[in-house]
DNA sequence: ACGCCTAATGATAGCGCAAACATTTACCAT
DNA sequence: ATGGTAAATGTTTGCGCTATCATTAGGCGT
């Protein structure tokens, strides 16, 4: 009676099907699914019943190609495993998906190599916005991300010159203020351990060692570092080697981040070193465990997930909002000073 | 002299432009990258010349919609903060890098609705296949499952009826497992901590009940759940609640993550409560923590990197391969007893 | 009654690409 | 020379959707 049925099972339903079973036009469809207020509800009814039924999903790319608009945010970090991205991306998932923005992410191994490549594939997808991690881009890298003249979003540390917009926090500063905290608790000989060696470790590297330097505590043989990712177990190797190195003569370790200084904490304790006592500990990023553990482990507190949502903030500020946003957002930290360093007062 | 020149700036530029500089027709320059083989070197040449000076990016979504190939596979998880799923997501981006596949992760937040929603979303991004986690969809959901007709995974725990393809470990099994080798080291009074109860944490805490009960050592009182989610600090919280329930008749604990049992084990430490010796604690996951921290944390080890690795091989074989691969794996587990627990020996 | 506005709906075209089919060229066996 | 084959390239078409521009119907002031 109806005319004809079509491709009524095995292949996906498209507008026009939905259209033919609602018997309307396929651009009404479309509205009612895209601007529903331009629709009588009537119209509206029918069309969501031929919806249900058909079990219709729009296409996205067949939408994207058509409206130049694929509700995508693209998202670059440099490690999957490192925990301290969950926080991040935690944030940005919030705020994408209030506002119907899809999160396409991809994980660069920290390599500026591998981060151009999957910048491309991100821009295949044509993203609205891209979410990226630092400032260690290859040239090719930013020639990408500025003809694709999209907004973009560094983050997880302040950049001199970001390429566009930019959230996160001076590690060079975290890194000096560390070592002056260790100092005022009476602290004298300060070492550091630090792994993987990304740039932003690196920051807090500087910082630490130019503090140490303007009061002559630099000793250069102190400072141990390797290119392997952190691990709890590196934290315990790095911790021997550096107690052997140092003859013993080190009474305070930053850790550059809190898996190492953990490691450490967990091998002074298999060592019989005490910490504080013998031994300061003073990690990087707060986890949970750091809060906990006995004695607790004195770390510098990111607000990571704030972070995150402020990114993603920013990008929608740009994309839906339009006018006069923030450009640069200095999120801070906190130094938190618990029971693996000496309590103040003894010093000073 | 060549003609006018298009669309130099500011839009992005297209087969179409790259063909015009190369003088050669449109579909040389998609072979040029999706079947090089295809076409001389010659001509390849000129084309990659011509896309490098145009700095051209394939447009992806005209890309799908021509080809109905988008190369993505669908994700979704539960959770971006338990970092439990960092492993099993690297396992899937390694395998779906190495692929030239592309990732599109949604987090469902532990709810069915949510991740009915999430899945729509999904498959509107027409993926060529999906990786969930566990067995508990809405109806609608699965119905939208089946009928796009693409190869699903189940992750993370094994299944009766899986949908499609499965990869996991028997939760029930492990809690199961748990009970016994904790009454064979001789604790005899045993208790459970839960947070979240998601349906796998229930299987675990329904193996662990069932072995207790078969040997008459179930006390309903020792159960602790809270559908809030596991946190170090809840942890010693739900171990505080425990204590004072049991009246401190309680010799071990299985928690029902790593996360409750460091809490547990952080908060034993500060109420005197000797482990293993007054208390023991097994807990679940196996984070690197547990294996560090002092004592050593007993725990049931799962292969999630693995797991991650497999529910994408699986997928791959059937996208590429399409001969008879495996439908079900069971990935299994095993269970780490260290110093939070007695040493066999004095017991049995 | 007339023009004029707005709201609701439809027809058409085209987004950028690749599948399918067509054409050209080179080369070879006979 | 002839037909036959394979390799290299081109032409056409349509994927599913939405922007744009009609068109129609209804309301309302004069």
């Amino acid at each position: 009676m109806a005319g004809r049925t079509r491709k009524s099972s095995s292949k996906r339903a498209t507008l026009a099907d939905v259209a033919q079973v609602a018997n309307v036009s396929a651009i009404t469809v479309s509205r009612v699914l895209n601007h529903p207020d331009k629709v009588s509800d009537d119209l509206k009814r029918r069309v969501q019943e031929a919806i249900d039924s058909l079990g219709y999903i729009p296409n996205q790319s067949a939408s994207s190609l058509a409206s130049a608009r694929s509700r995508v945010i693209g998202v670059a970090i440099p490690s999957l495993s490192n925990i301290v991205f969950n926080d991040v991306l935690r944030g940005i998932y919030d705020v994408a998906d209030a506002n119907g923005y899809k999160v396409l992410l991809v994980d660069t191994h920290y390599s500026p190599l591998e981060e151009e490549k999957m910048v491309r594939t991100l821009l295949s997808q044509s993203p609205e916005a891209m979410i990226i991690t630092g400032g260690d881009q290859t040239r090719a890298c930013h020639r990408m991300l500025e003809s694709a003249a999209i907004p973009v979003v560094q983050m997880m540390e302040i950049l001199d010159k970001p390429l566009d917009m930019n959230v996160g926090f001076s590690h060079y500063q975290a890194g000096y203020d560390v070592a002056v905290r260790l100092l005022q608790t009476g602290c004298k000989s300060l070492g550091f351990v630090g792994a993987r060696m990304d740039t932003r470790t690196q920051q807090r590297m500087h910082g630490f060692v130019k503090a140490l330097e303007e009061r002559n505590a630099y000793k250069p043989e102190w400072i141990v570092t390797t290119p392997e990712p952190s691990s709890i177990a590196l934290g315990g190797e790095l911790l021997r080697s550096l107690i052997s190195t140092s003859s013993g003569a080190i009474d305070a370790i930053f850790c550059c981040n809190d898996d190492l200084a953990l490691g450490a904490l967990f091998e002074s304790q298999r060592m019989n070193i005490k910490v504080p006592g013998d031994l300061s500990l003073c990690g990087f990023n707060d986890f949970e465990t750091s809060a906990f553990v006995n004695p607790s482990l004195s770390s510098v507190h990111v607000p990571r997930y704030e972070m995150g949502v402020t990114a993603a903030q920013m990008i929608l500020d740009r994309l839906e909002g339009g006018n006069d946003s923030r450009n640069k957002v200095d999120i801070g930290y906190e130094i938190m000073m618990r029971q693996s360093t000496p309590s103040l007062g003894s010093s000073n």
